[in-house]
DNA sequence: TCATAATTACGATACTGTATCGTATCTATA
DNA sequence: TATAGATACGATACAGTATCGTAATTATGA
């Protein structure tokens, strides 16, 4: 039962290659300085390589964010601010991996030209990690750990934005940053 | 006592123009897909005309950034939760306008080759808003509003970082938000 | 006083060199 | 023998410069 198509097959690791080059490239450079000639011989392939896989440039970057995985150790402290520090620190080290931040900057970047990128990016990464955090939230609440009316939501988006916004500040995220954010948070929603 | 040089003066309205309609392409575009033709195209000038001023597109970008001054109403509203949600508010309305969050995205994007873009952003924008927080929140502990304890630097990154981190998730920042964000960190940074 | 020279800014245009997307054409391989 | 892949190429876009004629302003000399 041998349906193999006629012809030379493609090799399975050249689509792996591509990809993984292309995200590099696209967090190093951002979209626009990202060139399908650097990809091409960085991965070891030609230009016709790629193309036969994908359509154009926006196709590939595309397809190369959607190999984007949330792929983080579970975190498991037994008390939810254990919990929701060790979330946040997971997300501190990943975004002080070189270039993370610069990929966010490119997804916004390009909003206005290439608004794929940035909802592929939301779907894979932005979504997961937000669900993670709320995870820990709605469990804290059920157990009556919160006060009933705080909105998870802007609980959510403080403990992830905080880093955001230290990163813009500085670039330079200082180690207790993730405890002290915490802290704040906790103190502000949980029942007292 | 005129010192001026002979020959025709530039005119002071030319610089202007170049300025902003530099600033709007490289929000709306990013760096590198802003390009001087279209900038004095769109200035009424020609290209030498902004070469004679800048040395270079990257000198012109940075020119454009260091124009931007935080100008946003005085906010007192003579309590700390007012001052707090006031300055929150208005800094979600500036995000919001047309392409508030691409030029965030296009400065971090090229934090690998145009790093200057990044600085400037940082002591013309980030910096001032920072201190408007940081100085509510100061005077407030002076009054022995707060705890002790609490990190003030989180506290901002917070108030601050969850605009970011809500856009990112999806563009869209409900009206309430500013009021969610700034009842969780009282909650948690007051003294009880 | 006033015409004119000197000087600088400016618009228009063309040009150079380079970068890059995407393709046409050829060769290798299953 | 159909398809993968490589080389080379066309087309285009863009940064930055050079040149030419003109406008605006100051300096100068009769």
């Amino acid at each position: 039962m041998e349906d193999r198509l006629p012809g030379r097959p493609r090799d399975p690791e050249t689509e792996r290659r591509i990809l993984d080059v292309a995200l590099a490239e696209l967090a190093r450079d951002g979209y626009s300085r990202m060139t399908l000639d650097s990809v091409a011989a960085a991965a070891g392939v030609s230009k016709p390589t790629i193309y036969r896989r994908w359509s154009s440039k926006a196709d590939l970057a595309t397809a190369a964010i959607e190999t984007l995985r949330l792929l983080e150790p579970k975190v498991d402290h037994g008390s939810t601010v254990g919990d929701l520090t060790g979330t946040v620190e997971n997300f501190i080290r990943s975004l002080m991996r070189p270039n993370g931040m610069s990929l966010i900057g490119t997804v916004l970047a390009e909003e206005g030209h290439t608004p794929e990128l940035l909802r592929l990016f939301r779907e894979r990464l932005v979504a997961p990690r937000r669900q993670t955090l709320r995870t820990i939230l709605e469990q804290a609440k059920k157990r009556g750990e919160l006060r009933p009316d705080v909105s998870l939501d802007a609980a959510v988006a403080m403990l992830v934005g905080a880093v955001y916004a230290r990163y813009l500040a500085s670039s330079n995220v200082p180690p207790r940053f993730a405890r002290d954010v915490v802290e704040i948070v906790w103190a502000g929603i949980r029942k007292l």
